[in-house]
RNA sequence: GCAGCUGUAGCUCAGUUAGGUUAGAGCGUCGGAUUGUGGCUCCGAAGGUCGGUGGUUCGAGCCCACCCAGCUGUACCA
């Protein structure tokens, strides 16, 4: 059998781990800070309360991961935390404090065609107030991505955009495509504006009119708007002034005549007062371009963008880009209540936000593994219980350490140690053993002195950077090694 | 899903103007020189159904058909 892991998936090694450990534990402190406490839901789900998504039994996997229990009920895999915390509320709805702050990270699963940067598993980090209608909440929101960004020492390289889908909603009714049935017309130009950063106001332009074809000849049908109707849609998008107030200006002309444009106009305009009286001028602004392309948000829309460059594979610089959004959607945890329940929330993107951390080099995550453990040689096999003594000496003394369990030569368990990282190693053979010494190998200064020898003879004769010590003496004398090297 | 490109050793790739004996290299791995010392150097070894199946041919890694997988773009992403 072949060993291969399935594609879209990922497995991740120490540094990784430990790096991630490291980011989580900082928002999670930032999240605390705010009053938002902790909860855990499953990995799975029953179908229906994910969404309006039921699996067809030609294609019960299309999107999301389902199989069925045996009772005959379809679960799934859940794709975001979002739903599952609207189940979780709505069963829980008497027993929680309203308006209910929460955050929890997970993993979550999409069976969708993966990409560079995109898995079939990854880790999602939300935070989301349940049972506040007021602006204020989505504003905090706001403001905590921006302080989660900050503490990972994003600071001045970072963006929360703001926009309201009310607005969207109002130039959708402007050019008569406000009926019910025009909504999936709706949703294709929602799709089309979600594609600002990537394909320009051009390509857009052509997904709203008649459709358009990629580099590769491949075809997509457009939503087949009036050139007219473009043009007031993209007015929306690029309403975005040199200043808050140039902004609102236009914001108005675009939405005039919608009394649900004009209304969420007037929250975004709270949202920015907040936001500005609160000192996040700057961190948090007033975007129109921001729309995100999930269908239930029915209010106010964020997206935390890095601003920074990188370069791509063809050397392009290109905008990091958005490492979480999130927004209203007073519709989702209603639909297990009588009663509407509105709630509000932002998401990150773990691995890409981690991935942006590593990229500026944050102190964050850099050298966040472990120092790797000390490696004790064995020299004679049939002692092997007093080599663990001293293995369990340097436990004892809080020092990662470990017994070579391989059962090659001496050389290949300096390669071993060497592989390892490991900072030292202690030898004792007979010799030392009579003596009641161990010696001590600095892998580092030895790799460094290695360089200036150049005959194999001088190599073998030098025996670079390794000393004797006690065996009462051997763990004082490896602190110094590994504090050495820290 | 649609479109384009690509499949030769663990990895990166050669494989020559027209098909021609036993398919190569570098890196990596393992062993030895050095049975108690990482690196360097030298020597050696292991590792391949040439993505699969069928076809053309005296003969296929190379040509043809179909299939599979991967990559890229695009769509979908509740």
């Amino acid at each position: 059998m072949k060993a291969r892991l399935p594609r879209g998936l990922t497995d991740r090694g120490p540094a990784d781990l430990a790096a991630a450990n490291r980011m989580l534990e900082k928002i999670r402190e930032v999240y605390e800070l705010y009053g938002f406490e902790a909860v855990e839901t499953p990995l799975i789900e029953y179908t229906d309360a994910l969404g309006k998504f039921l699996p067809d039994q030609d294609r019960p996997n299309e999107g999301v991961f389902s199989f069925q229990d045996d009772d005959e009920q379809w679960l799934s895999l859940r794709y975001d935390l979002t739903a599952p915390l609207a189940r979780y509320v709505a069963e829980n709805f008497d027993a929680l404090p309203k308006p209910y702050r929460s955050y929890r990270s997970g993993w979550v699963f999409r069976n969708e065609k993966p990409g560079p940067g995109r898995f079939r598993q990854f880790m999602q980090f939300d935070a989301d107030t349940v049972g506040a209608a007021s602006v204020a909440a989505d504003a905090e929101i706001c403001m905590m991505a921006a302080d989660t960004l900050d503490a990972l020492g994003l600071s001045g390289q970072y963006v929360v955009k703001v926009n309201n889908r009310k607005i969207l909603d109002g130039v959708m009714e402007a050019i008569g495509l406000g009926g019910d049935e025009q909504a999936s017309q709706r949703l294709t130009v929602l799709r089309g504006i979600d594609k600002l950063d990537r394909l320009g106001a051009d390509g857009v332009r052509d997904l709203l009119g008649d459709g358009r074809r990629d580099e590769s000849g491949d075809f997509t049908k457009g939503a087949g708007l009036a050139p007219s109707q473009i043009e007031r849609v993209l007015a929306f998008t690029g309403a975005g002034g040199s200043d808050t107030a140039s902004t609102f200006a236009n914001l108005a002309a675009v939405v005039a005549g919608s009394e649900r444009g004009a209304e969420g106009v007037s929250e975004l305009r709270e949202i920015a007062v907040l936001v500005e009286g609160a000192g996040y001028a700057g961190r948090v602004a007033i975007d129109p371009s921001v729309v995100r392309g999930l269908e239930y948000y029915t209010g106010p829309v964020f997206e935390a963008e890095l601003t920074f460059t990188v370069t791509n594979e063809d050397g392009q610089p290109v905008r990091f880009g958005s490492v979480g959004g999130g927004g209203r959607y007073d519709g989702l945890v209603g639909r297990f209540r009588p009663e509407p329940v509105p709630a509000t929330g932002f998401s990150i993107g773990v691995s890409r936000l981690l991935s942006a951390l590593q990229m500026v080099k944050s102190p964050i995550v850099a050298n966040a593994a472990a120092q790797a453990p000390v490696v004790v040689l064995v020299m004679e096999r049939e002692r092997i219980a007093e080599h663990q003594t001293l293995v369990a000496a340097l436990r004892a003394a809080g020092i990662r350490s470990e017994l070579y369990l391989g059962s090659s030569g001496m050389k290949a368990q300096m390669k071993y140690a060497d592989r390892r990282g490991a900072t030292c190693v202690i030898i004792q053979g007979s010799e030392e053993r009579e003596r009641g010494e161990v010696q001590i190998k600095d892998l580092i200064e030895g790799a460094k002195a290695a360089q200036a020898i150049e005959t194999n003879e001088e190599w073998r004769a030098a025996r670079p950077a390794q000393f004797s010590v006690s065996v009462e003496g051997m763990v004082d004398a490896v602190r110094e090694v590994l504090a050495r090297h820290r």
